[in-house]
Order: structure tokens, then C-alpha cells, then sequence
DNA sequence: CGAGAAGTTCGACCGTCGTTGAACATTCGA
DNA sequence: TCGAATGTTCAACGACGGTCGAACTTCTCG
């Protein structure tokens, strides 16, 4: 655990953007962008309390979003405001985009990887 | 190896945004931006050639470029139509940080970590 | 042909990710 | 005070990510 929560000034691209590279971490942004706040057992569909317990700390480690404290709970909210001062425009692209992202739902449907082989050099254009 | 050149549809935002979660990937990126083509040879300052054909397989992957083969060149370039029509606005919002990314220049400089031990629960704000 | 330029691929290595189950912490109500 | 509710932490695991050096492929030019 690095960071705790970082400050505007802290805020890293790469580190937002992996933090924003995973399913499960898009579908969370997409469902806190028209909420003020959501408990972390309002996105029980989306994994156990463990897997959850773990990306928060990643979104929250990078500075997505903020955590308070109430009772045994947890409520989290966007840190909307820094973060469009720091990269203006990047919530508002990415959340149309999160909202849309399928549930993870388990590694169930794995639809037999197509492993297309090819041979060597053959992705090339032209 | 997975794709070699994703279509337009096949883009998905989970990992073009994972692509982009990483400095030096971000870098090139950003000198693709004000320029049509690069061969692979003008991001040497971003690394070896191996590390290069690395991260431009993941960029291509992605479907954030395009690779195009003259003789032994690569010449690269960003896919930027594709990419305005999926996710519209997500270059606008990256290149400018794209472009301020410093270079990961190797190893070095690895300032003694700070490594701020901190007791259990916190992190919470409030 | 042979040498060189420009990249790619391979195998190895090590570190980080994402998931799981079990144990722990904190608070509220009965 | 005991128990349930709500999360967090820990250790372990396999899979993936990024880097390196060595070997390879392709093409061009003497």
C-alpha cells in the first residue's frame, strides 16, 4: 500500500489510466458518475466483498476516488473536481464509456480464444 | 500474440486504457501526435529496440496504431479517426499529458522510496 | 554474394495483478 | 455483553507485464 489518498498535485496519468485499465475498476467509475456517494456493498454484483475491498484501494490509491467513513462503512465518492481540473475532459470521456462496460460477472463465458496463429511478421499493413 | 489489428468495433476502452497505463507507452504516443508517421528507430530515446518493439506490439494490440512496413522500416502512426469515433475525446484529453509525460529514462534516479509505513485503517478520510 | 541496417522473436527472470478463503477490526442493536 | 453487519488485511496462488540479451528475419547497397 503506497498512498492514501493522493493530492490534485499527486495525481499521475499512467497511474489513473491503469487504474481505469480493468473491467471490474471501469464498471465502479461508470456507476459512481450520477451518485453522490455509494457504499462499498452497493456494488456487490460486481465481486466479493475481498475483490472489491482490493480495487477500491487501487482507484483510491490513484486518486480516483475518495473514501469517508461512517459506522462499519465505507462511502465513496468521485473526486470529480481534481480530477478535471488536473485532466480536464477525462471523466467526461471515459464515463459514457464505463456505464456501457458488460459486468465482469465471473470468469464464466470464456468463448474458446479464437487463437488465431498466424505466422511470423503477418500482422503488417500494406 | 492475440490481434494484429483490431477493427474499429473491436476497440474496447478496458485495454486501450491499460495500453496507455504506462509511461513509456504514453510517451510515445504523445510524439505521434502532432506528426503523421514515425518509424520505430525515432523513439530510440525511449528505449532499446526490443523494449520498443514491445510496447508498440501492445499499442498496436490496442488498436492505438497502426504499423505500416517499407523495407526493413516500421512506420508507425495513430489511429486517431477510429479512435475519435469510439471513444470521442479520450486523444484530446490524453495528448496534452501524453506530451508533459518525462521520460522514463531507465532506472535511475530512484529517489529512496519514502515507503511512509502507516497503521492499520488509516487511510480513511474523516 | 556478403555486410549492414532496422526490427522482430524467443527464453529467462522477476515483479506486479487479480482472486480466493480465512482471520481480523469496528460499530451498532438486542 | 454477545452477535450480526460491514469491511479490511493477510498469505498463497497462477497469470500477466516489462526488461534483457541473444538469435533471427528482411531488405538494401556495394
Amino acid at each position: 500500500m503506497a498512498i492514501k489518498h493522493p493530492t490534485a498535485e499527486q495525481l499521475e496519468l499512467p497511474s489513473i489510466l491503469s487504474a481505469l485499465g480493468d473491467s471490474t475498476r471501469l464498471a465502479m467509475i461508470g456507476r459512481l458518475a450520477d451518485v453522490a456517494e455509494l457504499s462499498c456493498g452497493q456494488f456487490s454484483e460486481l465481486g466479493s466483498k475481498t475483490v472489491l475491498s482490493y480495487h477500491m484501494a487501487k482507484l483510491r490509491e490513484a486518486g480516483l476516488i475518495q473514501v469517508r467513513a461512517q459506522s462499519t462503512r465505507r462511502f465513496v465518492s468521485l473526486r470529480r473536481a481534481e480530477l478535471d481540473e488536473r485532466f480536464p475532459g477525462l471523466l467526461a470521456t471515459i464515463v459514457p464509456a464505463a456505464k456501457a462496460v458488460e459486468t465482469p460477472r465471473k470468469v464464466s463465458e470464456a468463448p474458446i480464444t479464437p487463437l488465431a496463429r498466424t505466422d511470423s511478421y503477418d500482422w503488417i499493413v500494406d
